[in-house]
DNA sequence: TCCATATTTCAAATATCGGTGAAATATTGA
DNA sequence: TCAATATTTCACCGATATTTGAAATATGGA
């Protein structure tokens, strides 16, 4: 993942709600959840809501469809982990110290600017 | 770690030339680099560059001390490690989806609120 | 002491973000 | 069509963040 779209998804993180958003929306893998049902899980205005979803959006870090009258939102498994991928191999250049905190194998090179065919 | 913490080091991160720092930092260890160096290797000004440092600082993701009449800056990998920690293992739930991502295992239940002994 | 180097602090200007509530849009069912 | 539901869009406002450049601080050497 190239750096501009991960420094979108980190802008995109670093908010209270919208980090919610996302831990409420991960397990439920594709099913997703309704704007509206996310709205009353975390106690936020529909509107305040619909501005916070749409970043995650933009990001990149959300997928939505229409069901009904209803929007759905995903998180998009991928896109997250290409965030944390990022950050573990080419921001933090698969440091010993820092898969030590993970429960990583550091040993491997997994930099994703390789290309591996 | 806590999440306010975390949103802490996401929003420190989540800016382009904090995360050149951070970069810049982590392969050089403990031994870090002066603040002067820093911003010669990236191009910015000095005002500007230690207003970038002390976001870092504050957020935990760096350790200042000074040696002589410079000021050396380093990656704190326990803290980057940390927030990696957290987005994989309490974020994501260690999603397989998202641990395919990362070349993780995804069977191990690592959450970080276990504290096991 | 005086000067040069290294860094931080400060204030001002600008830009961006986030919250609020009203209005607009779209969909469904009576 | 009408009313209800679900969501987004909009304008406004205050709070934060970022940049800039000048001034302040601290250190080391001549």
């Amino acid at each position: 993942m190239e750096q501009s779209r991960v420094l979108k998804s980190l802008s995109a993180m670093a908010h209270d709600t919208r980090l919610e958003i996302v831990r409420l929306l991960v397990p439920r893998g594709k099913d997703g959840l309704a704007a509206g049902a996310i709205a009353e899980a975390l106690g936020v205005s529909a509107s305040g809501l619909s501005f916070h979803l749409s970043q995650l959006e933009a990001a990149g870090l959300l997928t939505s469809r229409k069901a009904s009258r209803h929007v759905i939102y995903a998180a998009d498994c991928k896109a997250l982990g290409g965030v944390i991928a990022y950050l573990l191999n080419d921001c933090c250049a698969r440091d010993p110290d820092i898969c030590a905190c993970t429960g990583q194998d550091a040993n491997t090179d997994h930099r994703e600017d390789h290309h591996p065919a």
